[in-house]
DNA sequence: TCTGGGGTCCTAGGACCC
DNA sequence: TCTGGGGTCCTAGGACCC
């Protein structure tokens, strides 16, 4: 199940005397260096894509009105739609913000017979009518045929694959229309003179292994028979946590980006703790003026949850990317992974011989600034080296 | 047309252990 | 004397998805 340009009708459902009165929308984008998240279908007719940068949306369709991303809008309605969706199917696992997979396996007798395109279009309805979100459902024996399929049912609409009928059906597609193919895989099945599913299809299994090694090779001659064995799974966890943000100007000065850092490390921060989770690695990310990305790990024993020990590591991980190219930057982000679960307080330390990156008296601090945070706005505590500037 | 922000998965090399 | 084979973990980079 996929929400219809999701970014799209969210904007519209929050802002319907504005963006929702206009046919041409386009959202994202913000600057000149942004790209577009999502288009109306109205804009899609002037050759828009997500995706695409704002300049050349811009172009392409000049009256179109550019409204920014109602990030916190799409979440919210993203877990009313998953909420709905649990009521209806026994096993939901959220594949994206805006994409889910119904496992209903083993509701036949409870369905008494229905057409699975009949429950496909029940779901679709009670989806709408609940959430306001208008979406469509593609339906298959195998998570790849679903996925596919769901592109022919929109918008607003359903498509069914029946079983026995995945291997035909898949061999429609072109393979860039294969999810998992992209640019440079494409390339690569361009030079043996693939371009179609059917084609592929057509090739032996060890050709395709001697070709493309014995992973994608498998991988390729399973996709495009319209196979894949891998399960709905409703418990998949999330494993990393970041942010990261493209500057309006490049920034050459290492104090403004040191502070940049602690922006979105006390942003990760935040959401580690919201999720009650540590983590064990952290991680830089940097884009030069040049568009080469650059990124750096570090992985601590014990998890952190901290803004202050996230910003310690990641500090030095930023310095030593730096030290390596000092050139201006465009982009700058932190990630956290290897996530654990909160332990609970730890007793005094008796060996303490290396310092710790943080204490159980730091983690106390963070979460009570949580609290502050969530009673009194963002605002109300901030550290002080955002507002103060360069020194220390 | 110079390229967002949130993710996942894979690969390959090196450290380290038994 | 300069050498096996298995495993895990970490790091960096890249492909890909929405």
């Amino acid at each position: 199940m996929d929400c219809d340009s999701f970014f799209v009708q969210v904007a519209r459902l929050e802002d319907p005397e504005g963006a929702g009165k206009e046919p041409l929308l386009l959202v994202g984008g913000r600057s000149d260096r942004g790209v577009i998240t999502s288009a109306s279908y109205a804009a899609r007719e002037y050759g828009v894509r997500s995706g695409m940068p704002t300049r050349r949306a811009r172009q392409l369709c000049p009256e179109a009105v550019v409204a920014p991303v109602p990030r916190g809008a799409c979440v919210e309605r993203s877990r009313t739609v998953w909420a709905v969706l649990e009521e209806m199917s026994p096993v939901v696992q959220a594949a994206s913000i805006d994409e889910f997979y119904l496992d209903l396996t083993g509701t036949e007798r409870m369905l008494k017979g229905e057409e699975l395109a009949a429950t496909a279009d029940r779901i679709r309805r009670v989806v709408k009518a609940r959430t306001e979100v208008a979406v469509s459902l593609g339906g298959g024996t195998q998570r790849v045929v679903a996925k596919v399929a769901t592109r022919l049912a929109k918008p607003d609409g359903v498509h069914v694959v029946r079983p026995g009928g995945e291997a035909s059906f898949m061999a429609q597609f072109r393979l860039e229309q294969l999810p998992g193919i992209g640019p440079a895989f494409l390339e690569q099945l361009k030079k043996k003179g693939l371009t179609t599913c059917a084609e592929a299809a057509a090739v032996e299994r060890e050709w395709l292994a001697r070709w493309f090694g014995p992973g994608r090779g498998a991988w390729l001659w399973e996709r495009v028979r319209g196979i894949d064995a891998s399960e709905v799974d409703a418990r998949e966890r999330r494993k990393s946590i970041s942010s990261e943000r493209t500057f309006f100007a490049d920034i050459d000065d290492d104090d403004e980006l040191e502070r940049r850092l602690l922006e979105l490390s006390c942003s990760v921060g935040g959401q580690l703790r919201a999720k009650e989770l540590r983590a064990r690695t952290v991680t830089v990310k940097l884009r030069d003026f040049d568009y080469k990305t650059r990124q750096a790990g570090s992985t601590q024993p014990e998890g952190v949850e901290t803004d202050r020990a996230i910003f310690a590591v990641a500090a030095s991980l930023l310095h030593g990317l730096r030290h390596r190219r000092r050139t201006p930057a465009r982009l700058l982000g932190v990630g956290v992974s290897n996530l654990v679960r909160q332990a609970p307080a730890e007793q005094l330390e008796f060996f303490g011989g290396e310092a710790k990156l943080e204490t159980e008296r730091d983690r106390t601090i963070a979460r009570a600034v949580d609290r502050i945070r969530d009673r009194y706005g963002r605002e109300a505590v901030r550290p002080a080296r955002v507002l103060d500037g360069p020194e220390k």
